[in-house]
DNA sequence: GCTAGAACTTAAACCAAACTTAAAATCTTT
DNA sequence: AAAGATTTTAAGTTTGGTTTAAGTTCTAGC
């Protein structure tokens, strides 16, 4: 078992650390947000343990970030603050668990473990953008069932949300690249999608921008 | 949504009760503990809170009961005792999640919505989903006699509630790695399925995604 | 404002995928 | 070894995503 442990405050840091690894869970240290960060989204990990007051990035952003690039490990926020709201709010952003400062080393342990042993959601292939949640495992937007075509051209536009993306481009990755190319193969496909984004009355757009191809875009 | 709570102090359990059904979550009460394993065992819960210290029968005896019973609906418990031992200890027997008293409803709302939002744990020899109960060590869909394949297709879609199953899952999962695949296999079973699901009347349904597989749904 | 090319929309046709059914083969049980 | 249950095979039917095609609307440049 291995954790990421973000905490500023390095003398707790290094005794919860020492703890963790009495007891057969490897731990890694990062004592700012940025850095944290970086190893929750470089390195592969069973939990992680964000304080909330970090310097340069809050353990509410890393979260937030984390789950914006679909990281899908488990998080224990930590707080010195006792607030309730902030309890709801991030257990409602994502957070697996949350832990009030100060802790006994046991408790720690035994929500990483809680946590951990909760099943994994399924394989998270969840792209976000805007008010969209593209479902990829489920082949679902918001929900709604999409068919094959409609998933990989939704693909393209979320993988690169504001880009411009040409015909060209969804055609070879939709359709391959052998196949002829008919650009209405496209447009048809366009046509259907906004008419479900705007079934779901989403603020996602997709905007043509003509002689070059689309883009998706917040309204 | 639907909760138990069973909890003796009944001036407590009153004002709790309003916070939660003020938040939508319809909640039943049992004052003591018989009752409270009564009405876990008989009805259908999203989750059930347990106090420890409760006449007749404590939480953990409940909780301990529940289990054996196979009964896997999540569980939160509530102490007054802030032992982290206990702590470490339910959530080691089963339960899902430990609040100590006193509380606020905000956050016990809080951890209901976590606890619930898990994807379920299966292991279990009964799996449900809706109206519909799997119990695999009798092969019974509510009562009604399974084959042995039945029971592994079924399996798969009820641990994997409202997800898309491929073809090919099913072909692996049910049929092993090595058998030459043919689709034809899962056609002929699901479509078996689908007229054992209308006898029964289940509410349940096998939607085809076509071209990407299978899942069940709640019509 | 006119025009031509680009983009959009709609509906119908097509065809591979999915469904159903029943009979043959296989495995179990007595 | 026969009876019964389950699984596999096979063939005919249905369905719906995709393609095709035709008509309409938009937009940039004159």
């Amino acid at each position: 078992m291995r954790v990421l442990y973000v905490e500023d405050a390095e003398l707790l840091a290094g005794a919860v650390k020492h703890n963790l690894e009495k007891q057969g869970i490897t731990t890694d240290l990062a004592n700012n947000g940025e850095d944290g960060l970086d190893l929750a989204v470089k390195d592969i990990y069973d939990c992680v343990i964000l304080d909330i007051m970090l310097p340069k990035l809050s353990g509410t952003d890393i979260l937030k970030r984390m789950r914006e690039k679909n990281i899908q490990t488990p998080v224990i926020m930590l707080s010195a603050l006792s607030e309730v709201e902030t309890k709801v709010g991030h257990l409602d952003k994502g957070a697996d668990d949350y832990l009030a400062k100060p802790f006994k080393t046991a408790e720690l342990i035994a929500r990483i473990k809680a946590v951990v042993r909760r099943p994994k959601t399924v394989d998270a292939g969840i792209i976000k953008y805007g008010d969209l949640a593209l479902d990829k495992t489920n082949a679902t937007l918001n929900g709604e069932q999409l068919t094959a075509k409609e998933v990989e051209i939704m693909t393209e536009f979320m993988k690169n949300p504001e880009n411009l993306i040409s015909k060209e481009h969804l055609l070879v990755k939709v359709w391959g690249e052998g196949n002829i190319c008919d650009d209405n193969y496209v447009e048809t496909y366009i046509s259907r999608i906004r008419k479900l984004l705007k079934r779901i009355k989403s603020h996602v757009k997709i905007v043509t921008v003509r002689g070059l191809g689309y883009k998706i875009m917040e309204k």
